[in-house]
DNA sequence: CGTTATCTTGACGTACATCAAATGTCGTGG
DNA sequence: CCACGACATTTGATGTACGTCAAGATAACG
């Protein structure tokens, strides 16, 4: 199913974007909106659909403003390796060479804008604090991936989870609370399949969390973190 | 071992380093060298010994210009998780807050070319052509990161070892031949931590790719790739 | 030449995967 | 409203790739 475009830049374009405090885009300032509107195209792309394809010519760049991606890489035998999850805010599309080295799909429907290649080139050098905020975004995103290295190169399952938890109730807010009651939007396959596991082993592991009391499960894809302290002990891998 | 400042800008300095062309100097015009050559401290540090340290201020950019050095994360028990070997060409100290995130030691001797963090935004401010560089090395490593990712959630033991010695094998030289010798620097150690294996399994995994004519290792340390397409389609997860 | 670290090899254990089935959960249509 | 099938999740029984423990073998070193 193909992602759909609905508008080249509606009335109200940037200025109400709820997403913009988090992302790259309040690198322009906001008389400048304008210049920025211009150049995207808001794209909505139904759960399921993909958006960006690993090995396609890297010909835009996205920012997600709602809802929830996963980012994956395919081995050509169907294994997946998700590597994160992008909620609004979050911008797509970096590529050291001329194709995506990703793929991204909407796990629950999302709403994209989506920036021509050259069109971001150009931003770049009308504001320069774009570039600044792009490596910004980038070195971000990069100790990240080292965190999923460790994650899954030394990790336990138990600590997978825990990390996995704590890390979704605290992504977006940047210096905000820790959200008590998270909802988890992807299925346990999506889980397993960020996590280096299999769905039973996720499954039981998670019926063990709640089993030791540190959380509680009213529904599969919600939440709740009853020890978060505990939590965390774990997913540091504290003994 | 505390690691040995030897000077604070050698006579020659930035012109005739052999690591300019790999690295992110090279977008510093020739006729401008004396200015990063100013700002570059030299450093020295013996095998075995740390320069940049997980948690530390991120006082420092790191450019490798001689040896090998492992960036690693450890978590509070001792596990270890090695991101990566830096060899020459290679820039490190990229933090997305004031503090490292991963830490380095030098497997081997290592020079490194120290630039103060007030001096590299300086130089980008400067140089313009600097920061698209700085992020374009960024990408490059997210995309490294990524791919290990993949490697660490879903590969085999075997896939791992072909990806790792292919990896190394390809390493620096950009686009070029890809040798069949092999020298390896590092420990059966650093090689576990790197591939999320004990010394044990990738010993075993090793002497199995020879026994299976796929490698020779005439010393521990030293690799023939005997048939790189057969280690490149185990490496991919080919079935 | 002992001494010590590194690497290899073997025997055995285990955390997680695989296979299989039961149990919801939800949308569809009778 | 309820029967039905498709699908996601949970749970159980069993398998296995890799880890752990323990020797040797080999090489580096004073």
């Amino acid at each position: 199913m193909p992602a759909q475009t609905l508008s080249t830049a509606t009335l109200q374009p940037c200025a109400s974007c709820g997403a913009r405090a988090a992302s790259v885009c309040n690198a322009v300032p906001d008389a400048d909106l304008g210049r920025l509107a211009a150049a995207t195209t808001v794209r909505t792309v139904p759960a399921g659909a993909a958006f960006m394809e690993e090995g396609e010519p890297a010909a835009h760049f996205f920012n997600v403003t709602a809802g929830t991606a996963r980012l994956f890489k395919l081995l050509p035998d169907g294994r997946r390796q998700i590597l994160g999850f992008a909620r609004p805010g979050h911008f797509l599309g970096l590529a050291p060479a001329d194709a995506y080295v990703v793929s991204a799909e909407a796990v629950e429907p999302v709403r994209v804008c989506r920036f021509r290649r050259e069109d971001v080139h150009r931003l770049v050098r009308e504001f320069p604090a774009l570039e600044r905020r792009l490596l910004e975004t980038a070195s971000n995103e990069l100790a990240a991936a080292q965190e999923g290295m460790v994650l899954l190169g030394r990790k336990t399952a138990r600590e997978r989870l825990a990390s996995f938890l704590l890390g979704w109730a605290t992504a977006g807010r940047s210096c905000a609370p820790a959200a008590r009651e998270l909802h988890l939007p992807m299925s346990r396959g999506d889980i397993a399949d960020y996590l280096g596991l299999t769905i039973e082993t996720v499954s039981r592991t998670l019926t063990a969390l709640r089993k030791a009391g540190l959380i509680a499960l009213p529904e599969p894809s919600e939440v709740r973190l009853l020890r978060p302290e505990a939590l965390a002990a774990i997913a540091a891998g504290e003994v």
